[in-house]
DNA sequence: TTCACACACGCAATCGTTTGCCATAATTTG
DNA sequence: CAAATTATGGCAAACGATTGCGTGTGTGAA
């Protein structure tokens, strides 16, 4: 048989066909089933005898009609392509499914539009939202968070409970480590300017480098992508720093990749140190120095946020703001100032 | 304000609430709606007029309760972790989104049972499932087929609509690579023995390298993942081979891992050939040479082979079989096999 | 003037559950 | 043994949208 053949999706069994088939009626199944102690036990075996001879299964959509819960959230990504967020969307997944509920997942495409008017199409069909990155206004997520209980990840805003990744704080260490190694020229590379983030990142950048009396660098904008590594990897050569702390590691590998190409070694003329140790910075060449964040973490927190404040009914007394610590990981890309030319 | 105090989740508008603010039934604001020319001209500008005012969004499960659709594809995979699923998530979350449905993402954490049960009881929550490496039986898919319209990804059943990445042809170029090179002595790095793609590669090892003459070994099984590598890479160097085909390249970067902590050099001691070309191949350590698969293209024809029949009422003469090829790409991670010992 | 025929809109049933309320039967209590 | 209570299960109204059918209005032709 081909499965082109195959053209019956049989209707599937309702409350009904249990019911006619256990000789009660709805209602009575839909407690034997929901509520068990409500109905007598004879009964109720009967009833669920019926229920898995006819492989019956709860219509959610039918159910959530009533209810007004879709028991499902929805984990909205600025770009799935994005090794960060896979350890996050491992986080919310596994979180989620333990809690009985199903991820829908949504890629943003870095738009705000996208994702203003997708939270809005779609606000009915989950329950709540968990927002990675977002690059709505401060504004609208106050207003969105009015018609869908969200949680923001990397995004503080007053109105919104947020889970926050204290890279910047990891930033003063990363820039302490280079200065240690003798760096006086040190250069942010920056990430996409509507990052949230970033601005963070920087501004721990300049506060870090003016409290050892080096004057901060800001080079980029550049897309948070290996790709655009390039075009860094060549800027911060130009500039004439030795050190460099990127926006994130899939930029900083993109740095790594071009150096590599152009011949220039890691860390002997450069040193680089990139932010969350995602996927890949262990064994990249070299491997990289970067500010380990519990990502994953983040993405499990996030969810318990949310569904505490969708499953209690009072809201008060609840955690709305988290903030996890992240560390300074050094591998091999980060070492000891070179010589100045032509000095030993 | 804190977030804590933000307790009103305002009742979203209705159909019947545009109805009254419109002042006509909700019949006649359903039509104007999505079914324009049916209405009045005048009548549906004020329709529409109000529905903006209150922000009015049709309830999704509403409409699935009677349409029996509802525009949601579950894409189950094995383990959110794994790269390999990254390109092919943005694959079909690409598509589906521009089919405007919505992606419900289902890790199955490598488990048949799991993967069983949830496509039982989420059945009537999406319209359709891609089921990347399923671990389940065929009899069992082909029963669940019948309950869901689905399509495979790397598991070939007769009943069920395919999508097939040809790795095994690849391995053919792969093994005779490593022959040109002058290896004799090439192992199968092995991967979960329930996984089909699995045995379908060692097939094509075995085939391939019988073609030359060689004698093919096994080793393993190892998880797919970057930590099974270490053993995986000591297996390797205790059987001899100077060469080796691993099941992927998780697989393969993790024994790279284990072979430059060890001080076993790539390739000049021992070559590898991962499969799949995932994130992170290109810029491992030596780079890897490996089986470049169109994963994200296979998510994109699975959905449009799913939505396909989905759509269209007619199922004849649908394509139900797909197969993608893959080129080898070769970067550091092979070379000439090494000079025996004492040898020149 | 009357018949026919669009056209525009409303009525009400429907999808599959849940749940408040009520009727009956069984049990306990005084 | 009557009265009060409790256990059990059915009826029917929601939830929010879609859609077949019917009604009322207006237009043109005979």
């Amino acid at each position: 048989m081909s499965p082109a053949d195959d053209v019956s999706w049989p209707r599937a069994a309702t409350l009904a066909d249990v019911a006619s088939a256990a000789g009660v009626a709805i209602s009575t199944v839909s407690r034997a089933l929901s509520n068990p102690a409500r109905v007598n036990s004879v009964t109720r075996e009967r009833i669920e005898q019926a229920a898995r001879d006819l492989d019956y299964s709860p219509n959610s959509q039918a159910r959530a009609l009533i209810s007004g819960r879709t028991r499902a959230v929805a984990v909205f990504v600025a770009d799935v392509t994005n090794p960060f967020y896979f350890d996050l969307i491992r986080g919310t997944q596994r979180q989620l499914k333990a809690a009985g509920y199903t991820q829908v997942l949504v890629d943003t495409e870095e738009s705000d539009e996208l994702e203003d008017l997708t939270l809005q199409k779609l606000r009915r069909s989950f329950d709540g939202a968990i927002l990675a990155a977002s690059r709505l206004t401060d504004a609208r997520l106050a207003a969105l968070s009015h018609e869908v209980p969200m949680v923001t990840i990397n995004r503080q805003t007053k109105s919104v409970p947020s889970v926050f990744i204290d890279t910047p704080s990891g930033i003063l260490q990363a820039v302490e480590h280079l200065i240690s190694l003798g760096h006086r020229k040190i250069a942010y590379i920056s990430g996409p300017e509507t990052s949230w983030p970033n601005e963070g990142r920087w501004r721990a950048f300049v506060r870090a480098t003016e409290r050892h009396g080096v004057e901060p660098q800001r080079i980029g904008p550049f897309s948070p992508k290996k790709a655009a590594g390039a075009a860094a990897a060549d800027a911060a050569l130009n500039s004439g720093v030795t050190a460099c702390v990127a926006f994130n590691d899939l930029l900083a590998i993109g740095m790594l990749m071009r150096l590599r190409e152009r011949g220039v070694s890691v860390p002997e003329q450069l040193s680089i140190v990139g932010c969350d140790d995602i996927f890949g910075a262990d064994f990249c060449n070299p491997p990289l120095t970067t500010l380990t964040a519990p990502i994953e973490q983040a993405g499990r927190v996030a969810v318990s946020m949310l569904l505490a404040r969708l499953d209690s009914t009072t809201v008060s007394g609840m955690r709305d703001r988290a903030t996890l610590p992240t560390h300074l990981t050094v591998r091999a890309s980060t070492g000891p100032v070179p010589h100045e030319r032509g000095r030993p």
